[in-house]
DNA sequence: TGGTGTCTGTGCGATGCCGAACCCAGAGCC
DNA sequence: GGCTCTGGGTTCGGCATCGCACAGACACCA
């Protein structure tokens, strides 16, 4: 009854494909590939055509620009809310970013042909696929204004926040060296700012594991940034009904 | 024969106006209202849903994200080649960013609701848009990745070349204070940068005036961002009919 | 159980940028 | 011509972050 490693995550664990109206939904079913992502996996590289569009359930994926030089700065966090390929969806398939998976997990995929398809068509989903796309330019433009004005302190727990709001529990999965070059700091600057929030009891963390402990805290920690970007999430792309994604599934 | 200030400019001054198929272009033609925008009127508030787009031919617009401390940072730079307002072609209508006229200038303005009808009709002008739109996503991007990593002396050459594509002439109408608050930074750190290029031959300026004397050594100062966005508008966008553009008008 | 490699903590000096203050000079106005 | 204002040049100390180097420590594997 098992997949070889994990359970298969259902579809729906996905917000946008919960978001599917009920006829869209069974056109969609039949299409959708459950994939396993790894760590560290690249689903598209920069300026490349990618084959498929991803809809994580339980993976995350880094949007990722790299510099001439080597550096590297995230742009946007793509999980559960969200899709992997706006690119598709706009017309110009191909992007400059990088899009790399930075905790391994599972994804429903689509073949890039049955987005445009879909996309042409017109209608509810292409609706819902810009509107994400605008919640995506907001988070990419607050990335920005932060990279700018914000401290590495500040910036850590926004960072947090974003992983914690797409990872499955409390912990995340993922070493102070990944966020260093997830942030384009130094990975110093991320052991410095992780010590800050321990001695604070608002994180706890060992090898590669950070547990949150205390959200609220954590909140009050970061620049507005987090909160601007999440705001224009549920605004374009409000919580279809609430009650369905709480209940445990009937029959 | 003259409007009160400028000479009316020709609406195909906007390229995406003038990329617009022969069809569009007569439809939206009498619709399209010529309008003088002033330097530092706001088109958009932060999070107000505008009344019109505007397709800017001599005008520049900035759009900005102030943070909580009243510091702020421009995102993205709109002229000639773009439009004001894709949050309406997106669907979501406001966006967290303010859009403010930095370079006085004429542009075209058509209602929000004739924007939305346009889009609801699909087909090459929503194509066209979402192409558009990527393009700015792009710059975006590329604008956070620039304020991680590069200098204030490559970003400042890289924002003159932003405003030289936009710009009727190769003098540009701005204050290094007004550069210095778009970039994030201090004016000094702009009168530095200025400074060297200006010793170096590059530029010469004069109170709010920055004559751009040498394009290709100032390409040569600029970090890679610049022309990484140029090459994806121009790959989503290309020139329909480079000719056209360039042959003076007939008749 | 011991070895090994990865992850985290720490301590330098160097540097780029900030914040504030002040002055000068060109441009416009009366 | 003189006044005033705005834009630009200069200086100083301070701080955040960088780049590098190295030591300890945990986790995993043989």
């Amino acid at each position: 009854m098992n997949a070889p490693r994990c359970p298969p995550s259902d579809p729906k664990g996905n917000l946008l494909l919960a978001a599917l109206p009920p006829v869209e939904w069974a056109r969609w079913q039949a299409s959708l590939e459950l994939v396993e992502l790894r760590s560290g996996q690249v689903l598209c590289e920069s300026g490349a055509v990618p084959a498929y569009v991803y809809f994580p359930t339980t993976a995350i994926v880094s949007l990722l620009y790299m510099t001439r030089e080597g550096a590297s700065a995230e742009i946007a966090v793509v999980g559960k809310e969200g899709m992997v390929g706006v690119a598709l969806v706009m017309g110009g398939n191909a992007t400059p970013s990088q899009s790399v998976v930075h905790s391994a997990g599972q994804a429903y995929r689509l073949l890039a042909q049955a987005v445009k398809t879909e996309v042409e068509r017109g209608g509810p989903v292409l609706q819902m696929l810009l509107r994400y796309t605008q919640s995506l330019i907001a988070q990419v433009a607050q990335t920005a204004a932060c990279n700018r004005h914000h401290s590495i302190d500040q910036q850590f727990s926004r960072r947090l926040l974003l992983g914690l709001d797409r990872a499955p529990s409390d912990e995340l999965v993922m070493t102070q060296e990944l966020l260093a070059s997830l942030l384009g700091v130094r990975r110093e600057g991320v052991t410095a700012a992780a010590l800050k929030l321990q001695s604070a009891g608002v994180i706890r963390y060992r090898r590669g594991h950070i547990a949150v402990l205390d959200r609220r805290r954590l909140e009050q920690h970061t620049c507005e940034c987090y909160a601007v970007a999440k705001n224009e999430y549920d605004r374009l792309l409000p919580k279809p009904s609430r009650m369905a994604a709480e209940l445990p599934l009937a029959a």
